[in-house]
DNA sequence: TATTAATATATGCATTTGCATGTAATTGTC
DNA sequence: GACAATTACATGCAAATGCATATATTAATA
């Protein structure tokens, strides 16, 4: 331990638990109650389709999301028993996967987004000015790997 | 919906998941690797000692860690298992409980601190200059109630 | 003051997470 | 090019979480 935490830290630390708590559970259970599920599926399939074509590796999806691994792989479980996502083997590398969106995948992100977009809205956006929303995502950028 | 949220407030509520859950899951991690308890645990004695001799209702924890009231129910099961705390009966409220710390939460809670300071300076204040965190710090406070 | 509604907390059961480890393929080394 | 080490992903099992509902008590109403 180099040194005792001033107290803006402690508060600005504080105050991120609490803040990230507030707002994912508020959003969360937005998404619920019209009858979506879980955010961790409209990121996935957000980040499948960025990655276009060609799919993503399981192991890109993971450090993106910052899952673990095992969480991961029963997502995807979870996503391909519904339907929505496909795992192709990986052509380069027998170890691995291609994971990559159905039509339906496609569908679901499309229909998720307008309550998505509302709950944002509604817990996050409204609270903050543009600029403000600005300075926090800077700041934010800190904090986070890359 | 009212309006298409704009880049920066997209970019600043991805950056407050990505954040929060790596800071969170490093600092969990560091705990956990110091042979500690989860953080929840440490918010439950914090709270417990800010509130002092007379301890706190569950409500009162609920709502102050905004956590799901069978959640708190069953993290105070294991914490009492643990003899970390006591629940006591509520002189004004035949429903209710009142929550105290045992010695032994007392003294988990500063045998904690080290590892926890330790764990926020490295994951989360490293990364921020001293204005930097009242800033974030003055932000995160819109996004939580009161 | 019965009776109904609301509040505080607990709990059974299903789902999810975490941990440890398994399996299969690939890379590195000699 | 054989073999050990590493990597990618899966999985059994225990713990934690979420959901619905139960129980006991207090407050509200008629």
């Amino acid at each position: 331990m180099r040194q005792r935490l001033p107290d803006q830290t402690i508060s600005a630390w504080a105050r991120l638990q609490r803040a990230s708590q507030s707002v994912l559970s508020a959003v969360e259970s937005d998404l619920k109650a019209a009858g979506h599920p879980p955010l961790a599926w409209y990121d996935v399939l957000l980040e499948l389709k960025r990655a276009g074509k060609d799919g993503l590796r399981p192991l890109a999806l993971q450090s993106q999301m910052l899952l673990a691994q095992y969480n991961l792989s029963r997502l995807l479980d979870r996503m391909a028993g519904d339907g929505y996502i496909e795992r192709r083997p990986c052509p380069n590398d027998g170890r691995g996967q291609i994971v990559v969106t159905t039509p339906a995948g496609r569908h679901l992100l499309k229909r998720m987004w307008p309550a998505y977009e509302a709950a944002i809205q509604r817990h996050f956006a409204e609270r903050l000015s543009a600029e403000e929303a600005t300075r926090l995502a800077h700041l934010l950028g800190k904090l986070s790997p890359r």
